[in-house]
RNA sequence: GGAGGAAUACCCAAGUCCGGCUGAAGGGAUCGGUCUUGAAAACCGACAGGGCAUGUAAGUGUCGCGGGGGUUCGAAUCCCUCUUCCUCCGCCA
């Protein structure tokens, strides 16, 4: 969530670096009315209520003293009027206010690069070697079709489309894959291991920034409207500290949590039909980190070393890029995404988002820390990254790997993990 | 799922029946001091935290006794509702 004091001061800055994200933010102009209005209200509310306040602690005081007090009544009487009609309408505009808030994104950096979508991106830079194949390589469904190790019809008639049944070498690829990540993460580079709920409640899923807006992602449990399945393992994992005040000194917190993640998709309808690109449940591994404001940029660096370091150990082609206002998380200030070279797809396609929210996130779910004692609480900084998409990381161990007898080799990191050096 | 009980400041805990000197007793922890070569002990002192409004600030006001709502001039205390925790029973990996 934005701070309404600082647009307050600055309204036209925080409209024309928001209206970069290609909608129209004017109305954060009517926003500052409203507040405006808002806070009158305050004040003359609180200063009805002060005066009641006298009258009523008097009307004690008379009643000890055996005084009578007929007369503060009729004079309180006349104090309380007009106060509720006041109520009311502070009440509505503060859901206005605050209902804007939470439906308005974060603020794109000044330097984010300016653009539509995805194809406006910022490439950063390439690593590793793109395989050459003697042969035609083949798309990992049917890689994995025809090893057996990936089973798409059968996890369309257990549950429904998008959702695959993992066999075999397969399922043993994932559990190796998820554990070499989380052993990397929190082995070497000092992350907590978290395994935190799969299902988590409105009020996470707000202070993250999926709701209220993007509520038709959510597949909701029990059709209360209370409890979602996590879309990533950002939501459980920053919503730990909510409401809570960190101690400054043990700041960077620094978690490595293991997630199923489950997304309707609502908006792929015909994209990536084919294959474990885009299930309705993956698992991922996650980078969060709570940092101090001064701190998170450098720590943002890092994560993006932490989560590449994954597809160096692995051999897999990769590039980074900034994204653009365009494609921009709802909740970012900036996020980098990992691209994995597909030989299928003969492109990058996205296996990682590294973002910084700075402190929209931390707003929302009230996440706040003091310097010592005597110091003013301040928002967090929060961060997360994919540690990485762990469907993903197999799709492209499947595609880079694979042999001219349809065979995947295992990449060496893995060996130990898997127990075999080839699937096939 | 059934039956009971509970939630008060960093922790423990009184107050709730009978609403007003409770902006919350008492203890512990913590911080500062006295004493001591140093420490411990003892003694003295400090000690809600946080939001909001206003103000350059000091401050002032307002809201805070699990959350939300209500009754009342006035609520930790009465009423409604939700949440969480505990005990027992049932079921269960």
């Amino acid at each position: 969530m934005l701070d309404l004091k600082e647009i307050r001061k600055n309204p036209d800055k925080f409209i024309e670096l928001l209206n970069r994200r290609n909608d129209d933010f004017s109305y954060l102009k009517d926003l500052i009315n409203k507040d405006e209005e808002r806070r009158e209200l305050i004040g003359d509310i609180e200063s009805t209520k002060a005066k009641k306040n006298t009258v009523s602690r008097k009307i004690g005081e008379y009643k000890r003293e055996n005084k009578d007090p007929k007369p503060l009544f009729e004079e309180i009487k006349s104090i309380g009027k007009g106060v509720e009609a006041k109520e009311t309408r502070l009440k509505e505009l503060e859901e206005e206010i605050t209902h804007s808030l939470l439906m308005t994104p974060n603020l794109p950096l000044e330097t984010t690069p300016i653009g539509k979508d995805e194809t406006d991106n910022n490439e950063i830079k390439r690593e590793g070697q793109i395989p050459t194949f003697d042969f035609n390589p083949k798309p990992h469904w049917d890689l994995a079709t025809d090893l057996d190790i990936l089973d798409f019809d059968r996890g369309a008639k257990i549950s429904k489309s998008r959702f695959t049944v993992y066999k075999g070498l397969g399922a043993r690829l994932e559990r190796s894959l998820l554990n070499f990540m989380m052993d990397l993460h929190a082995k070497d580079h000092g992350y907590t291991e978290i395994i935190p709920p799969y299902i988590v409640n409105k009020e996470s899923m707000i202070a993250t920034g999926q709701f209220p807006k993007f509520k038709d992602d959510a597949f909701n449990v029990g059709d209360d409207d209370k409890l979602f399945l996590n879309p990533t393992g950002e939501v459980p994992t920053i919503n730990l500290y909510r409401d809570e005040i960190l101690d400054g000194k043990d700041l960077p917190i620094k978690y490595t949590a293991f997630t199923t993640a489950f997304r309707k998709e609502a908006g792929s309808a015909g994209r990536d039909t084919r294959g474990i690109i885009r299930q309705h449940q993956f698992n991922k591994v996650e980078l969060i980190k709570f940092t101090k404001p001064e701190t998170s940029y450098d720590e943002l660096e890092k994560m993006l070393q932490n989560s590449e370091k994954v597809l160096q150990v692995l051999n897999l082609p990769y590039r980074v890029v900034d994204l653009c206002t365009g494609d921009l998380g709802f909740a970012m200030r900036k996020t980098y995404d990992i691209e994995v070279w597909l030989p299928s797809y003969n492109t990058y396609r996205e296996i990682a988002s590294i973002s910084n929210a700075e402190d929209y996130q931390a707003r929302r779910g009230n996440i706040r820390f003091k310097r010592d004692k005597e110091s003013d609480t301040e928002y967090v900084h929060t961060l997360n990254g994919s540690g990485l998409a762990v469907g993903r990381t197999v799709v492209a161990i499947l595609e880079n790997y694979q042999q001219k007898d349809g065979s995947i080799k295992i990449p060496e990191v893995l060996i130990p993990y898997m127990g075999v050096e080839y699937i096939k």
